[in-house]
DNA sequence: CCAGACTTTT
C-alpha cells in the first residue's frame, strides 16, 4: 500500500464514492492522472469480471503515467498488489520506462522478469534503438537469439537492423532474416532497404526493393529516403514517379525526406510544388513536414517563407524554433535569429545542443565577447563537450571568430574527441586571426596524427595560410597532393589555389588554374580579379570582369569590393566610379561600409582628396573605421597634412585601437618634419596601452618559412645575415645608394639611423635568402606592414649587386587584411574576400629585363617615385633612343618629369623593353 | 502490450 501520507495528499472527487464500474472507468479517463487513479483502483477496487475489467483498468493506469516518477509509482503499486511477476504487465511496465526516455530502468524491470517472452525481449531492444543505444540492441538480439532459447518474430527484426553500426553486421543479421524466413515481412525488407541504403548500398536496396511483393507506403519511403540520405535527387524524385503511377500518395514522411533534397539539388520548383501538394492535402499540420519546409527555405535563402510557414504553424516544437533560429542565423541576420532564441526561452522551450551551436555563430557573428564566454559557460554547464564534437567545434569557431584565439585553442586541447572539424577550425581560427604561421604549425601536428585525415576544408584553411606568409614551395607541394584526389578542381580548393598563385605574383599560373576550375559561381573570379588588382594590372582585372558578365556570372558583393580595390591601385578613378554606380543600379547591391572605403580609397590614391572628403560626408550610412583610416591614408601619399589631422580625429573616435592609424598619422607629420606633433600621436597611442604592431618581413627557404623582426638577433645565421648585409651596405653606397633617413622615424644621431635601416626586417630577409639560396635564383619576400621607402630603394640596389630578382608584395600600414576563404561555410557564401594589399610590386626591380617583358609599378608610389624608377630602369639599362617605356596611364609616352601633370597622378606604370 | 520509413549540426 503506498504510504499513508501520500494517500492523504490524493483528494478524490466525490463521484468516486460511486462503486459502480462504468461510472469508475469515465471517472478515470476524465481525469488522466495517475495519483487519484491509483488511489482509486486501490480503494475502490472494480466489481465484475476480474480478469475482463483488471486488462482495461491497468491500460488507462499505464496511459496516465506521463512522468518517470508515476511509473515508479505504478511500478511499486503492481509490487504491493503482487503483479509484477505478471508477464503482460511487467512487460507494459518496460514500454512505459522506455517511452518515458529512462532506458536503464527498462532495463533493470527487464532484468527482473525470470521468464521472459518474445513481446518482452522486443520491447527491449526496441527501447534501446529508440534511444539511440545501438551496441546494446545488437547485443541483446545476440543474446535472445543465442541464450533466451526462443525464436525472434518479425518485430524482432526492425529495430535491430536500425540498430546495426556497419555493413558487416547489417549482412550478419540479413542471414538471421533469411535463416528464419523473414525476408517477405514488409516490415523486415523495408528495414532492409533503408539499412543497406543508409550504408551506401544503394544497388541492393534497389533489388531488395523490387523484390518485394507487397509494398506498404513505409516500404516506398525507406526506398525514397534511401536514395535522399545519400544526396541522389535524381533517382529519389523516379522512385516517387513510380509510386504515384502506382496510385500510392505521398505522406508527411515522404515530404519530410524528399524537401532536403530539393535544396541540396538547388531545386526550388520541385521543392515548391511539394510545398503546394502539402498544402493541398493538409499536411503541414504535421510538425515534421513544416520543419522541413522552414529547413529547404532557409537553404534557398528564402526567409520570408521559412517564417511564414513557422508562423501558420501550429505546434511547435524544438526542432521549429532550432531550425527558424539557424534559418535567420545562417542567412547572416543574428538579431533577428537572436530575438527567436529569447522569444524561445519566454515560450518555455529548454534549448538543446543544437541551438547551442546556433547560438555560438549568432554570438560570433555580433563579434560579442562577452556573451561567447557565456554560451561557452552555458554548454560546460550541460556537459555538452562530452556529448557531441560538434558543439565542441562549434565553440573552439566562435572562439576564433570573435578573436579570442587563445580560449579557441585551450578549449580545443581540452575537448575530449577532436575530429577533422575541429582541427580545421582551429587552423581556420588562426589563418582568420592573421596567425599564419600559428596555423602552419597546427595543420603540421594535425597531419602527425595519422587517424585525422584532411579534408577539403582543411585545404580551405590551410592554403590561405601558406599565401598569407608567401610560402609557395609548400602551398606546391599542397597542389600536388590535391592533383592526386583530383580535389584541386573543387570550386573553393581551386579558387585557394589561384589565390596562392595570384599572392605570390604567378599571375600566369593563377590564370591557367583559374581556367580549369569551375567558374560558374562568382567565387572564383573574385579570386582571379582581385589577385590581378594586387598586382596592379588594372586593365586586366577589367577584361577579367568583362569575361565574367559574358559567361552569365553574377558579381556579387565581394567582386565589386575586388573591382574597386583594383582600380584603385591602378589609378582607374573613373572606371571605379562606374564600377559603383553599375553595382547599384544594374545588380542591385547596395553598398557595404567595404565599397565606401574603397571609394574613398581609389578617390584619396589619386589626389582628389577634397572629393573623397564629399563622398564621406554624402555617404548614407556611418562612415567606420576603414573609411576614415582610407583617407587617412591617401593623406599621408599626398601629404596632406590638414586632411589628415581632421581625418584621424574623427578616425579616433569611431576606434581609437588600432595603432597602425597612430602610425599612419605620426608618419605624416615625421615626413614634414613635425618631430613634436609625432611625439604627440605616439605618447598618445601609449597612453591608450597600445603597442606597435611590429613588422615582420618572412622568407621561404628549404620548405620552411623564416620570419624575421626589425633588429631581430635570435637568428641561426644570425651573424653571417649581418656580414652580408654591411657588405652589401658598402658596395651599394659606392653604386650611389644614399640611405633615406626620413624613414626613420625616431630622433636619434646618422650612424645610429643608418643601423635601424640597415636591420629592418626586410633587409634581414632578402640577406637571409642571398646567403641561403643558389645564384640567380628568385627571391620572394613577405611583409605585414608597409614596405618604408627607404628599403624600397635599397631593395633596388640589392637586387642588381646580387644579381637577384627580389619581389616584395606587402600589406596596408593597419596590418589589416581580410585573408581569403577561410572555411567551407564562409566559402559556400563565397565571402571569398581577398582585400587587395595596397602593394608596390615591381618586376624585375632592378631592371633586369628582357626584351618585350614589361614592369610594373603600382601603388603606394608616388607618381614622382615611379618616374624615378623608371628613369633608373632605362639609365641602368644604358638606354638607347630606340628603348621607350610605355604607360598604361597618366605618364606621357618619354620619361620627361616636365610633362607630368602632377595632378594625374598615374598609378600603373608598365613599361616595354624594345632592344 | 512489441516493429520500419521523416525534419535541425560545426
Amino acid at each position: 500500500m503506498p504510504d499513508s501520507n501520500q494517500a492523504n495528499l490524493i483528494r478524490l472527487p466525490p463521484a468516486c464514492k460511486c462503486r459502480h464500474i462504468s461510472k469508475f472507468r469515465l471517472l478515470l479517463q476524465a481525469h488522466c492522472s495517475l495519483l487519484p487513479a491509483v488511489n482509486s483502483s486501490l480503494q475502490f477496487p472494480p466489481e465484475g469480471s476480474e480478469n475482463e475489467n483488471k486488462d482495461i483498468d491497468f491500460k488507462i493506469l499505464f496511459l496516465s503515467c506521463s512522468k518517470v516518477y508515476r511509473a515508479k509509482q505504478l511500478h511499486a503499486l503492481l509490487m504491493v498488489s503482487g503483479r509484477a511477476q505478471d508477464i503482460f504487465l511487467s512487460t507494459r511496465l518496460v514500454n512505459l520506462y522506455a517511452n518515458l526516455g529512462d532506458v536503464s530502468f527498462a532495463r533493470n524491470t527487464f532484468d527482473q522478469i525470470p521468464k521472459k517472452n518474445i513481446f518482452t525481449w522486443n520491447s527491449m531492444l526496441s527501447a534501446y534503438t529508440r534511444f539511440g543505444r545501438f551496441r546494446e540492441a545488437v547485443n541483446c538480439f545476440y543474446h535472445l537469439l543465442l541464450a533466451s532459447g526462443l525464436r525472434p518474430d518479425s518485430y524482432t527484426f526492425p529495430p535491430v537492423l536500425k540498430a546495426c553500426g556497419n555493413i558487416v553486421d547489417g549482412e550478419k543479421l540479413h542471414c538471421w532474416v533469411l535463416k528464419l524466413g523473414f525476408e517477405w515481412d514488409v516490415f523486415v525488407a523495408a528495414s532492409l532497404v533503408h539499412m543497406y541504403s543508409r550504408f551506401g548500398f544503394l544497388c541492393i536496396a534497389r533489388q531488395l526493393f523490387n523484390n518485394m511483393p507487397v509494398r506498404d507506403l513505409g516500404s516506398w519511403n525507406a526506398m525514397i529516403s534511401g536514395f535522399c540520405q545519400n544526396g541522389n535527387a535524381a533517382e529519389a524524385l523516379d522512385v516517387l514517379d513510380e509510386m504515384r503511377s502506382e496510385g500510392v500518395k505521398m505522406d508527411p514522411v515522404t515530404v519530410a525526406s524528399l524537401l532536403p533534397v530539393c535544396a541540396l539539388a538547388d531545386d526550388i520548383v520541385i521543392g515548391m510544388l511539394i510545398h503546394l501538394y502539402v498544402v493541398k492535402h493538409g499536411l503541414e499540420a504535421d510538425v515534421f513536414v513544416s520543419n522541413a519546409l522552414i529547413n529547404m527555405y532557409a537553404k534557398f535563402g528564402i526567409l520570408g517563407h521559412a517564417r511564414r510557414v513557422f508562423e501558420q504553424m501550429e505546434v511547435r516544437d524544438l526542432v521549429s524554433w532550432n531550425s527558424i533560429i539557424a534559418a535567420y542565423e545562417q542567412n547572416d541576420d543574428p538579431n533577428t535569429a537572436l530575438g527567436l532564441f529569447k522569444k524561445m526561452q519566454l515560450l518555455g522551450f529548454r534549448p538543446d545542443l543544437l541551438t547551442a551551436v546556433s547560438l555560438a555563430s549568432i554570438v560570433s557573428q555580433l563579434s560579442d565577447r562577452q556573451s561567447s564566454r557565456c554560451v561557452h559557460g552555458f554548454i560546460v554547464r550541460r556537459h555538452w563537450f562530452v556529448e557531441d564534437v560538434v558543439i565542441g567545434n562549434a565553440v573552439v569557431d566562435m572562439y576564433a571568430k570573435v578573436g579570442a584565439i587563445d580560449s579557441s585553442r585551450t578549449l580545443f586541447e581540452e575537448l575530449p574527441v577532436k575530429d577533422v572539424i575541429s582541427w580545421n577550425s582551429l587552423i581556420t581560427g588562426y589563418a582568420q586571426n592573421g596567425l599564419a604561421s600559428e596555423a602552419i604549425e597546427v595543420y603540421q601536428m594535425m597531419e602527425e596524427h595519422r587517424e585525422i585525415i584532411p579534408n577539403q576544408g582543411t585545404w580551405v584553411s590551410i592554403l590561405p595560410a601558406y599565401s598569407h606568409v608567401g610560402a609557395l614551395q609548400q602551398g606546391m607541394r599542397i597542389h600536388g597532393r590535391l592533383i592526386k584526389n583530383c580535389l584541386y578542381l573543387d570550386v573553393f580548393v581551386g579558387t585557394c589555389l589561384v589565390d596562392l598563385y595570384g599572392k605570390c605574383g604567378r599571375l600566369d599560373d593563377a590564370m591557367s588554374l583559374f581556367y580549369q576550375v569551375p567558374r560558374t559561381s562568382s567565387v572564383p573570379w573574385n579570386a582571379i580579379i582581385s589577385c590581378h588588382g594586387i598586382h596592379g594590372h588594372g586593365d586586366q582585372t577589367l577584361k577579367l570582369f568583362n569575361q565574367m558578365l559574358d559567361e552569365g556570372v553574377k558579381p556579387d558583393h565581394v567582386t565589386f569590393v575586388s573591382l574597386l580595390a583594383a582600380c584603385s591601385h591602378s589609378g582607374l578613378v573613373d572606371e571605379g566610379q562606374r564600377f559603383f554606380y553599375v553595382m547599384q543600379e544594374k545588380c542591385g547591391i547596395t553598398p557595404s561600409l567595404k565599397h565606401y572605403g574603397s571609394m574613398v580609397d581609389l578617390l584619396g590614391r589619386a589626389g582628389r582628396l577634397e572629393m573623397a572628403y564629399d563622398f564621406i560626408k554624402n555617404m548614407p550610412i556611418q562612415p567606420d573605421a576603414s573609411v576614415w583610416g582610407a583617407l587617412l591614408g591617401a593623406c599621408r601619399i599626398h601629404g596632406n597634412v590638414e586632411l589628415g589631422s581632421f581625418a584621424s580625429d574623427r578616425l579616433f573616435e569611431v576606434d581609437s585601437e588600432n595603432v597602425g592609424y597612430y602610425v599612419l598619422l605620426s608618419n605624416i607629420y615625421a615626413n614634414v618634419g613635425k618631430w613634436e606633433r609625432v611625439d604627440k600621436v605616439r605618447s598618445l597611442a601609449r597612453d591608450r596601452g597600445l603597442k606597435k604592431t611590429p613588422g615582420w618581413s618572412s622568407i621561404e627557404v628549404n620548405n620552411k618559412v623564416d620570419v624575421f623582426y626589425t633588429g631581430n638577433q635570435t637568428h641561426p645565421k644570425c651573424v653571417e645575415i649581418y656580414k652580408e648585409l654591411k657588405v652589401l651596405t658598402a658596395r651599394m653606397k659606392s653604386l650611389g645608394y644614399i640611405p633615406d633617413y626620413s624613414f626613420v622615424l625616431q630622433d636619434v644621431e646618422d650612424d645610429e639611423k643608418e643601423h635601424i635601416l640597415m636591420s629592418h626586417s626586410e633587409r634581414l630577409a632578402i640577406a637571409f635568402g642571398i646567403i641561403s639560396t643558389p645564384p640567380k635564383s628568385t627571391i620572394r619576400i613577405f611583409k605585414n606592414l608597409r614596405v618604408c621607402g627607404d628599403c624600397h630603394e635599397a631593395t633596388k640596389f640589392i637586387s642588381r649587386i646580387a644579381e637577384r630578382e627580389i619581389i616584395v608584395p606587402h600589406e596596408d600600414e593597419t596590418g589589416k587584411q581580410v585573408r581569403g576563404a577561410v572555411g567551407i561555410k564562409n566559402t559556400c557564401k563565397s565571402h571569398f574576400q581577398t582585400t587587395a594589399p595596397k602593394s608596390c610590386y615591381m618586376r624585375p626591380p632592378g631592371g633586369i629585363l628582357a626584351p618585350g617583358e614589361s614592369i610594373i609599378a603600382t601603388g603606394n608610389s608616388t607618381s614622382l617615385e615611379l618616374l624615378y624608377f623608371a628613369q633608373q630602369f632605362v639609365r641602368g639599362r644604358q638606354a638607347r633612343r630606340n628603348h621607350y617605356v610605355r604607360c598604361t596611364r597618366g605618364i606621357p609616352e618619354s620619361f620627361d618629369s616636365q610633362k607630368i601633370n602632377p595632378n594625374q597622378r598615374p598609378h600603373a606604370v608598365s613599361g616595354e623593353f624594345r632592344g
